[in-house]
DNA sequence: TAGATTGTTAATCGATTAACAATC
DNA sequence: TAGATTGTTAATCGATTAACAATC
């Protein structure tokens, strides 16, 4: 029963890692970095040159033999593969704080996230605008994202109302939830998810705090022998 | 050469699901359920049995056979493994917004996250405060660190100075940095780092959704076979 | 006791690293 | 060409799942 065309799945970690190659890709290319083997970035990322290479080889052959890579081919390439090539439309559920930090960070846009407005239950900020960004009322939601066409939302609200706010962002067509509220959504498999679990990441830190007040000088946990990086 | 009392080191992943544990029994401490299986956790949380019961045994037997686990004294049990059970004393670099959603999250502080004061560069933020946590001048950084016994920070500053502040706070005692700033800090070993790297998060939002575009009712990627989460 | 469910060992699966032939 | 470095296969390592004896 297998597939004729069987695509390679990729797994979970390979993208993970993705997004931090096209950080220091980014980095090299403002610094007038034309080409790069893998292994001088496998040292600048303290991972390995294999590892630089087999995540890359899931997606194409991008180097070449004696040379290395090309910086910015490499990074158009992961740009494309990542689909930050093309723009997405972008709205924020949650004009609090949170919701006010991802509206002003611009960089978002740059890279194609062009958040078109933001919604809100709270009178006091309906009206109000960011950097030009509207603040809704969540009684215009479902015809907004209709209307244009929008592909993602960002959920930054109480988790209490989260999970029958995302069942509603579902139905009105959007396809990508962004979710800061600290809670888990259970929706249809074909609408995908990005977990922002702030509180979790929090705690995380509290045990790597703990763990290396009880353990100075040990190599921390997660990989054996040194000074490793934990994410 | 080995150590004699060798324990156990604790990989990544077992550290990275804690606070989701600590999260379920949580929310069935407040239904009111006082006992659960480790397959009926598995079902509400998606994951194996076997991996619920796995990851617990790292640190002990806290399940009775025959009865499962008792939720109050798991929640108890976790809380003190990621040091959540203890208090600890934070500050945040960078009164933006984003500092702002930190402060302004009162849940941090009871789960003893204690913020004790806000930093920034901004004469138009400093003397403010947000739910009594003072914004100060950062010049006031390093005798507040030491005068306060401060072991945490929250920074919520650009890139470009990151680096330069972490060192900073490194050399006034900081131990652990809660890092939102778009880079990677290279501080010594003993200093532990949490990374919230929210563009990466949301490129790899704009991966699921474009391989979800091109792969329609397809197993996503990370797991074989099926509807599992992607993180 | 019988049934349920853990703790733990063994088996499987997947991800990382090492090695090297291919090739620029 | 000789040297460098990739792409890719094989070996290792680690994490997850399955199975079941222990035991409440």
């Amino acid at each position: 029963m297998a597939e004729k065309s069987e695509e390679k799945v990729i797994s979970k970690a390979v993208i993970r890692r993705l997004p931090r190659y096209y950080r220091y890709l980014g980095e090299l290319m403002e610094s007038g970095v034309e080409r790069i083997s893998s292994n001088e970035l496998s040292i600048r990322m303290k991972v390995t040159a294999s590892q630089i290479r087999q995540d890359l080889n899931n997606f194409g052959g991008f180097g070449q033999q004696g040379y290395g890579y090309n910086v910015k081919y490499l990074y158009q390439e992961i740009a494309r593969i990542l689909g930050i090539d093309r723009q997405h439309t972008l709205i924020i559920i949650g004009a609090g704080n949170l919701g006010q930090a991802i509206a002003n960070y611009a960089n978002f846009e740059r890279r194609g996230f062009i958040i078109k407005a933001m919604f809100d239950v709270d009178p006091r900020l309906i009206g109000k605008d960011f950097r030009g960004i509207p603040v809704l009322s969540m009684e215009c939601l479902d015809s907004f994202i209709k209307e244009n066409d929008i592909q993602m939302a960002a959920l930054t609200i109480p988790k209490s109302q989260a999970m029958l706010v995302a069942d509603n962002l579902v139905a009105s067509g959007i396809k990508a939830i962004w979710n800061f509220a600290h809670t888990d959504l259970n929706l249809p498999p074909e609408v995908v998810v990005e977990n922002v679990h702030l509180s979790e990441s929090l705690m995380r830190l509290s045990y790597k705090l703990c763990y290396q007040m009880d353990h100075p000088g040990r190599p921390k946990p997660g990989k054996q022998g040194g000074m490793t990086n934990w994410d």
